[in-house]
DNA sequence: AAGCTTACTTAACATTGTTAAATTAACAAC
DNA sequence: GTTGTTAATTTAACAATGTTAAGTAAGCTT
């Protein structure tokens, strides 16, 4: 109840304790259900005092989506490992779709929902640090592919080749999140859909 | 401001009026400004009058997603008319694309955002009739090829196929409508993305 | 003319994000 | 030790939203 002055490491406590208790209720109730009252209930503090700490809700939720893209590329970091760049490229895009299909609501909040875009200045992560950022990693990932000569020789752009694997496992991704419940299509297994999408990337880009 | 008794014929058309004006809103600036009161304000009724026609809001937007449902199927027809199965494939997919990208907030709301899932006891629309149902005329565009033998044999499912390519290209458009202004991805042009895909999609799917 | 139904409106409620104004405790200065 | 000052927090309050309940008035039926 009562005001003493805190030190930095005390204020980054409380501010880990709003994006965790926020966090959960997201997880487990997707985006509308975060209520700023519900979150505050959580942790004991009163609504306002949220606003101390973020400047309102979608900062807030900018703040998850930073943790949350952070735990994405360390999900993926120990694919990096793997030493033919072929295979690693195979483990890496499926290592995503696992990630996105065992947390949709952070998959969600990452990569489907409107908010103000991301830029390397609101970010709290590194740009271009392997440990960091996915997106650096999957461009990393094809470019070792590309530099290995693996991809047709037609296919030039290796950023490109990057944007449209990513768009192909998005793309079976978050159909799955979002329409699996829908009763207008007959929705084949989704590990078969995930494998069918893998595999046609492959042969469409990949030398023979 | 005055009660006369109404045909059926006025019911419906204040019904369209309703929704016409709510589109309106929802396709300049998303589904956020569409509010109930906003919407009567524009049509010159109060809000409570819309619960007249529409149980909730949501319904609201599922009837207008109704109509853009059949838009779709209506933006696709013509295509189906083309003679040679793996051209009007083709034709299909940058025609969806096409779709997507000038009706971005239709897009979003037919594929992206959180809604009751369709099904077709509660849709206006009949599955499985080529006018009317999309996802129909892209199982039987890919259900030609696959009978015209045009896919490598080893791909069997003509439906899980459907599915690979819809995934295929909702990525792309789905990243496009909700990241294009992400500054943390340097993004290729959508034109360029959209070909490789379509050119991956089929060089991974089809025949020599 | 009395009463019922229909189309509609105004009031009102609960819930949201958010801001402004109080409260309360610790610390510093005299 | 009283008095400010500052920082952390809360309570009140606002405006906007979806939605419901209660009212009002025009036409229809008898």
């Amino acid at each position: 109840m009562p005001p003493k002055p805190k030190t930095e490491a005390e204020r980054q406590q409380l501010r880990t304790l709003i994006i965790d208790a926020a966090r959960e209720l997201f997880v487990a109730q997707g985006v509308e259900a975060v209520t700023m009252r519900e979150i505050a209930k959580r942790i004991g503090y009163s609504a306002t005092s949220i606003y101390l700490h973020f400047a309102d809700k979608d900062t807030l939720l900018r703040a998850i989506c930073d943790t949350d893209f952070l735990a994405l590329a360390s999900a993926l970091k120990d694919i990096l490992q793997i030493a033919d760049p072929v295979e690693r490229l195979n483990a890496f895009g499926m290592g995503y779709a696992h990630y996105a299909l065992t947390h949709p609501n952070h998959y969600r909040l990452m990569f489907m929902t409107v908010r103000t875009p991301c830029s390397p200045e609101l970010s709290s992560l590194q740009q271009n640090n392997a440990e960091q950022d996915a997106y650096f990693q999957l461009k990393t990932v094809i470019n070792d592919a590309f530099l290995a000569g693996r991809f047709k020789p037609e296919f030039t752009d290796s950023e490109l080749i990057a944007q449209t694997m990513w768009a192909g496992m998005h793309g079976v991704c978050s159909l799955e999140i979002n329409m699996a419940e829908d009763a207008w299509v007959n929705w084949r297994d989704i590990s078969a859909r995930l494998q069918l999408m893998q595999k046609v990337l492959m042969q469409g880009l990949l030398r023979e």
